[in-house]
DNA sequence: AGCACA
């Protein structure tokens, strides 16, 4: 019925597309939306009066333009649902290609010439008899290309030499054309000289197949691709450590070009020397140079993977170097003994199994080299593993046995056997299972085994309910070493066990005591005997005014302050403390709901070299107050305003921080795009914003933050229905993203979402939650170029079985949400989950636990998988309790 | 609603 009378065509038409998108957008998002139904030759789209909201895209075979016609009708593209139809007639692109093309009378001289210009040696195009360049790849011809001339046509050769490019070419544009082609690796761009790339495949058969299927490919249509083999030069040693223009190497794209020059030297001395003990580059290079190199890729998987792609011994000998490992499970762990000698960091949070068998044979393997492990998830181990462990590494320097819910003070022994202990941390479980906390088994006994080790700094006691005062006052040594120790939670505790505790703590920097002791004048006066305590966290303590007065009184001067839901924090107490430590830093006063601006007034006049303020929910401070924080503060790094009377007039101050790195903006529903322009301007150094409910912000105001803050690695724009596609293609500039939160935004598309697949490779966590327009046309982009994500939520998506096989492609995958997904059977999570090795934790709902078969479990589970099944009815709408009623004010 | 290749 949609596609009416008109016969089958390899290029389709399509309508109702939406008027306002700029011409080259339009054409950009089309051909990435549609070039998973196969390779497009051309996409055409004019905005004059009569083709406005119209594009057709030439296929290369009909069955894809069939599959478009079909799956994509009707897709909601930038909010418009598009109509597809088969196109009435055949394209010029269709029509160069067979031979059939008759220039239009207009312009037949110009197009002749362009013609004859592009292939002077072929016979007149309307004459082309001999067939098209993609039908009769199989012989390589010789081509010809660009400027290059005939003579110095080059040997076969897996790189291929692109030329004429337009210069806005990304080498995204040119991966997507290429990588249909058997054997392809990657795609170079040498920024300094647009209009030229290099395409690498895997040999040259596959290269020429390449290279006759594009030749002469228009990417505009006044550039078509000119395609040769690269040359094969030679460059000598020195040069191969410096790039083009003579500069020491300093940066990935001069790393790139480095291993592209190594690989050469490779060819090179295979050429001259097929001798083959010699025919490894990297016998020439000492080992340091190597680890040079290393060192420069800061462990970036993607120029790792290139440089593996040089030599094979390239991992060898970064096996070598490496110091630090984090095992995705306890049964790998003997193969990485043999092949990383010298680990000093070993984190096993990935393993949930860790036996006393394995941390004996760790503690063998890396006896002289082991200076951290970090063991809080991991189960299955008992004292004797860490007595093992501890006596053999001499060198641990810092342990994690967090969440260790079976440790007893038999363990703690063991650990106080770590002579050389700097950190110690023993946080109480928080997240194991949802019901049950428990907690470490620690009292004063072990404590003092724990206080004599002689080189202790941190000491992480959270939670530890075992420990009190009666206990703490039997204790009369200190450790002398210690500078930072944390009793959070430790709710037996008052000042007095602390006094006993700390008597003589001269090292003594900070000191947390959230949800702890009463914050009297008695415990200031305690505190105060810390000569070098910079920084007191009292969050969520009960706060008393001579208690603070007290702490004001003090000589020492703090720099880190920590008030969090005291709610008896008063503004008379507040000022004083300011007024008298005018060096502090950062101030956390989260929560304490008696602040005013009167606060604010004291707090900016007196610590203007405050770098971090959060004051989230400060509910009684006035809009005014921002004012005065941008106009005072401006070393601010971090600032957390949640729900507060935040407006634009305060935004606009506040951009005047230019080292802002963190803006968090949730629940500000006074501000609008305006503000967030004067954010885009003035704070080009934001890495982290949170706008979280922020309903007054449109795309504009994310275009603004896309353009204007490159090093943004965290958005959250989670809850807002006017976000579209447009703000998630200007956040695609910024390569740099990490975190991107868009829960409960229905205008987002698959379209969108692709768009920061393709260009923000560094993305980790993604969580697209009741985002109802995306479907697997996003998936599929994700699940080929995000390959740095860990974590991901698509409950409520458009996402089906194929979808999600495509996203459990990416093998760092370690957390996934998937409740409610509409076009999920049990045979596609089947697949999905056994597609994926590195998943740690999945949840889901629990009508699908009958459905799937029980070795599934078994077998995720054997490998360090946890189920979450989750039992909550479907919701319909997006917000369906209505938030701000709970938040209890006006929108 | 509208079928072109600047």
């Amino acid at each position: 019925m949609l596609s009416g009378d008109i016969p089958p065509n390899q290029t389709i038409y399509l309508k109702n597309l939406n008027e306002k998108i700029k011409k080259e957008e339009l054409k950009r998002s089309l051909y990435a939306l549609f070039s998973q139904y196969g390779r497009i030759l051309d996409v055409v789209a004019l905005k004059t009066p009569r083709l406005r909201g119209q594009a057709w895209i030439a296929f290369s075979e009909v069955p894809a333009a069939s599959n478009a016609v079909r799956q994509m009708q009707n897709f909601p593209f930038y909010d418009k649902p598009i109509r597809i139809q088969y196109a009435k007639t055949k394209s010029d692109c269709i029509a160069k290609a067979d031979g059939s093309f008759v220039p239009r009378d207009k312009k037949k001289k110009q197009e002749e010439k362009a013609e004859r210009k592009r292939r002077p040696d072929d016979a007149p195009p309307s004459a082309a008899a001999n067939g098209t360049r993609a039908e009769n790849g199989a012989t390589p011809a010789p081509f010809r290309q660009g400027n290059t001339s005939a003579q110095e046509a080059a040997a076969p050769n897996n790189i291929l030499f692109i030329e004429n490019l337009p210069h806005e070419t990304t080498s995204m544009m040119l991966e997507l054309l290429f990588q249909q082609y058997p054997g392809f690796r990657e795609v170079r761009i040498i920024e300094a000289k647009p209009g030229i790339a290099f395409v690498e495949f895997e040999d040259d058969v596959q290269s020429s197949m390449a290279m006759q299927a594009l030749q002469g490919f228009k990417i505009t249509p006044q550039n078509p691709m000119a395609i040769t083999f690269a040359k094969k030069s030679s460059r000598n040693f020195t040069k191969t450590l410096s790039n083009e223009s003579g500069k020491p190497i300093g940066c990935k794209e001069e790393m790139k070009e480095c291993y592209v020059v190594m690989k050469r030297l490779k060819k090179d001395i295979e050429n001259r020397d097929p001798n083959p003990n010699m025919t490894n580059p990297f016998d020439i290079f000492t080992d340091e140079i190597v680890y040079a190199i290393l060192d420069h890729l800061h462990g970036d998987p993607f120029s790792k993977r290139s440089f593996s792609s040089v030599c094979k011994s390239f991992y060898f000998i970064e096996s070598r170097h490496r110091r630090a490992l984090k095992p995705l499970r306890s049964d790998l762990l003997p193969r990485t003994f043999r092949r990383y000698s010298s680990i000093s960091h070993l984190d096993l949070s990935l393993c949930s199994l860790v036996d006393d068998n394995n941390l004996a044979a760790v503690s063998v393997a890396w006896k002289s080299t082991l200076r951290s492990i970090n063991l809080s998830r991991s189960r299955a181990f008992s004292s004797i593993g860490l007595l093992t462990l501890v006596s053999n590494c001499s060198g641990l320097v810092e342990i994690d046995l967090s969440n260790g819910t079976e440790l007893t003070d038999s363990a703690a022994k063991a650990i106080a056997e770590a002579r050389n202990l700097e950190i110690l941390r023993l946080s109480r479980c928080k997240s194991i299972t949802d019901i049950g906390i428990g907690c470490i088994a620690i009292t004063e006994k072990c404590l003092s085994h724990i206080l004599q080790l002689q080189h202790l700094e941190d000491l992480i006691l959270e939670g530890c309910h075992g420990i009190d005062d009666n206990g703490l006052s039997t204790l009369n040594h200190t450790c002398k070493s210690i500078k930072m120790i944390n009793m959070s939670n430790c709710q037996s505790l008052s000042y007095i066990g602390l006094s006993s505790l700390t008597n003589g703590a001269n090292s003594l920097e900070q000191l947390i005591l959230a949800n702890g002791p009463s914050v009297t004048s008695d415990l200031a006066k305690c505190l105060s005997q810390f000569s070098s305590l910079r920084s007191i966290k009292l969050d969520g303590c009960l706060v008393t005014c001579s208690g603070i007065n007290s702490i004001a009184n003090w000589s020492a001067s703090l720099v880190e302050l920590s008030f969090s839901k005291c709610s008896g924090l008063t503004d008379e107490c507040l000022c004083f403390l300011a007024e008298r430590h005018k060096e502090l830093r950062k101030l956390d006063i989260t929560c304490c709901r008696k602040i005013t601006i009167a606060s604010i007034e004291g707090i900016t006049k007196s610590c203007t070299s405050l770098t971090s303020l959060r004051m989230e929910s400060c509910s009684l401070v006035s809009k005014e107050a921002f004012v005065l924080i941008g106009q005072h503060c401006q070393m601010l790094e971090d600032l957390d305003v949640t729900d507060n009377e935040m407006d634009d007039e305060g935004l606009k101050a506040i951009s005047r921080c230019s080292r802002l790195q963190s803006l968090k903006l949730g629940i500000c529903l006074n501000m609008t795009d305006e503000g967030l322009i004067h954010v885009g301007r003035g704070c080009s150094k934001l890495k982290e914003l949170d706008l979280y409910r922020c309903a007054g912000v449109t795309d504009r105001g994310i275009e603004a933050i896309g353009h204007g803050c490159p090093a943004l690695e965290m958005i959250n724009i989670a809850y807002n229905s006017k976000i579209t596609d447009t703000s998630l293609i200007s956040l695609s500039k910024c390569s740099s993203l990490k975190v991107l939160e868009i829960r409960g935004c229905p205008h987002i598309s698959s379209v969108g979402l692709s768009s920061i697949a393709m260009e923000c490779r560094q993305l980790s966590e993604l969580d697209i939650k009741k985002c109802f327009n995306i479907n697997d046309n996003a998936m599929h982009p994700l699940g080929k170029f995000s390959q740095n994500l860990q974590q991901i939520n698509l409950s409520y998506c458009s996402v089906t079985d194929a979808g999600l096989l495509s996203v459990t492609r990416i093998n760092r995958l370690r957390n996934m949400t998937i409740l409610h997904l509409s076009g999920l059977t049990p045979n596609g999570l089947a697949a999905a989950l056994l597609t994926c090795g590195g998943l740690t934790k999945v949840k889901l709902h629990s009508s699908f636990k009958p459905l799937l078969p029980q070795y599934i479990y078994k077998y995720m589970e054997s490998r360090g998988c946890v189920f979450h099944w989750r039992n909550k009815a479907f919701q319909e709408e997006i917000d369906p309790k209505g938030w701000q009623l709970h938040l209890g004010r006006p929108s």
